[in-house]
DNA sequence: TGAAAGAATATGAAATTTCATATAACTCAG
DNA sequence: CTGAGTTATATGAAATTTCATATTCTTTCA
């Protein structure tokens, strides 16, 4: 998180490299939050399940690595896991027999309802420490952002 | 990548959820280029270990890992396949023998003088591609993100 | 219809990552 | 100058991740 700058104090390439900030913003506002999802005895992917079942109940383990950002083959061993753990449920989908729709269990429920406004509140905090700086013009940009890689990228919905 | 909305066209909660934003978009702006790393042969954290020493050579391992957002016993492997590799060598700081000091071979070197600037070039052109959505923010927030995210972190130099 | 192509998920096996801790080197108080 | 505390790196072992591909089901279209 720190910057990197030459010995002799010259900000350098990565410092300053769009990918570099992008990344380490990621990392840096997610560490607080993480650590409380840890606490909570999941992983962050796990937790990226949850809130996209809050948002999609019965989504298909592809739609929610996609939105997890979790390759495939992985999300399918995280739902495994968190299918015995109790927290959500697979089942076939009776329209088309290869997708499989996961649902969340009372137990995944009553987490994920835990922690969505913990997360909440920890993004007004953050927020809210970023307004002297702008911080109403992140979201709009990174929206903007997404739009426009979307754009041209090959996604299948 | 996708936008998560519900099947009613709800937005829900991840869409619009900073750190699915800032995640999502790390993700999104670093695919294209991440391709081209792994074209060049390099898997991505050890292109951020070459951008680093771009920067620093000599740095040691832990501020490595710190910048390239790595975990450090991590690091310590990825550092030694590519001293195998050749493309750096370690070297123990003789002013502090805990120390290893990193440096860029001439083929390392080579490389990353070839990628830094297609990272460069990547760069540019995804901003342009944002100049009309106010693309010129978007460093400047991410920068006071982070030095935010600094002044409470208990962040050791 | 039925064979080929396409999609969604699963899985084996190798490679990597993580976590805790070991090792080695330094600092500093007494 | 000695030992407790600290810092930097390394490492063992378990767990996870990756990559390629298998499996299963669906769609297409000749």
């Amino acid at each position: 998180m720190t910057t990197p700058v030459s010995p002799d104090g010259t900000p350098g390439f990565v410092s300053n490299y769009l990918l570099y900030l992008l990344a380490a913003a990621s990392e840096g506002a997610s560490a607080q939050f993480h650590a409380q999802v840890r606490s909570s005895g999941l992983r962050v992917p796990e937790w990226r399940v949850l809130a996209c079942l809050h948002d999609c109940e019965g989504a298909m383990i592809t739609q929610l690595a996609r939105i997890a950002l979790v390759e495939q083959s992985r999300l399918t061993r995280i739902i495994a896991q968190m299918e015995k753990r109790g927290l959500l449920i697979r089942q076939s989908d009776p329209e088309d027999g290869r997708r499989v729709r996961v649902f969340l269990t009372p137990e995944g429920r009553a987490l994920t309802n835990r922690l969505v406004p913990q997360a909440q509140a920890h993004e007004k905090a953050l927020l809210e420490r970023l307004t002297e700086h702008g911080g109403h013009h992140l979201k709009p940009i990174l929206h903007a952002l997404l739009n426009t890689l979307e754009e041209d990228a090959p996604e299948k919905l």
